[in-house]
DNA sequence: TTATTTTGTAGAATTAATTCTACAACAGCA
DNA sequence: TGCTGTTGTAGAATTAATTCTACAAAATAA
């Protein structure tokens, strides 16, 4: 059976950069794409695919959190996550939800190529195992820290992360100095500087 | 004559979605890839290109820095810079190296295709010109605010710094604002960026 | 030289952000 | 299997920060 493929990103370059590995360079014809996670449920609902390569952070949220429903409703599909940090800083957050298979967009074309053959064969990812990094003080953060962590980085404000996750303010400033405590930055000027440090981008 | 573009960009996956957009739906056929700066001065040697398209960061520095040499020796060469950033970031440094088009990595579909089409066809670019055409924005600071700058760069609160300089947080507040507005900053994460890139560290 | 803009400052009012506390759900250990 | 720590959430209270307005002094333009 030919694999059916669903890429889910924000930014149309990396899909079509994406796509074109999986079609030009592995042969793979189907291929289909989703810009936020409401398109992404769309499309889930439309069809039935085989494999799914979704960004962590979709502008409409977290693919983290609708992973589980993925999961109960489409049981036997494969879900890859990839997204610009190294894979030591989600890596214990995808090993909680049971994610295999993990790309960072910054690899090599050879690197990207490996990983994805494997996914879409189904053979076992040998990278997420040997990863667990102690002294990379994002590696502690619990997954909404991390998305909380997105927004930070990029500048947001309290109010606005809360508007955007529709969640309290309160709460936004309880991760955030959970956040502040783990990697013990003081400021978000040295939280940037963490952040650049560790190549932790968002 | 048919263009003939060079990409510099560290992700791949980058690359190959820019170069589908310039080949399959713009029908430009002519398009290489570099991934460093190194690289890039490599390429540049062994054929005549005439439209660049450069990451503003790559892993062995700055695209910026290098543009004054590869304008000395391929003056004819057009440049367009892109990068994550909103254009509004480095809207004044790109004035100052001269380049006039630019395209933001999270633009949608249409944009792109839009922008790299005026691009590769020498049109004006309409969005960068509306941009103040100042030097460099810190220069238009006045010492007082030269001073607040330097605490918050520092990543000082606002209310540190009325108290380190006994005046009122409402002027400390009015300080900041006048900064965010001359240097068209719209947070601290912005703000620490154009002083990084501006080497500025009052 | 006069008119205009910029600069440094703050009061009042408002809004944003933090802190402190709490609690239920869950995870991990012992 | 019960104990303990973590996670995600928020209410109440408080504090920090911004906004809007204003004004005198200084700088600048006309």
């Amino acid at each position: 059976m030919q694999p059916s493929i669903l890429i889910a990103d924000d930014h149309s370059m990396i899909r079509k950069g994406l796509k074109l590995y999986l079609q030009l360079n592995l042969g793979y014809k189907d291929v289909q794409e989703a810009s936020t996670c409401g398109e992404l449920m769309k499309e889930l609902v439309k069809k039935k695919f085989t494999h799914l390569i979704l960004d962590i952070i979709l502008t409409d949220g977290s693919s983290l959190e609708v992973i589980p429903n993925i999961r109960k409703v489409y049981p036997t599909i494969k879900i890859m996550v990839f997204s610009m940090q190294p894979a030591e800083v989600y890596g214990e957050v995808l090993k909680q939800y049971g994610i295999e298979y993990y790309l960072s967009k910054t690899s090599g074309e050879e690197d990207i190529l490996h990983v994805l053959d494997k996914f879409i064969n189904n053979e076992k990812n040998t990278a997420l195992n040997k990863t667990s990094n102690q002294d990379n003080p994002f590696t502690n953060l619990a997954p909404r820290e991390l998305e909380i962590l997105h927004y930070v980085l990029k500048g947001n404000g309290t109010k606005d992360i809360a508007d955007s996750l529709n969640i309290k303010m309160n709460t936004v400033s309880t991760l955030k100095n959970r956040i502040f405590e783990k990697t013990h930055a003081v400021n978000i000027k040295e939280l940037l500087e963490l952040a650049t440090l560790y190549n932790v981008n968002y």
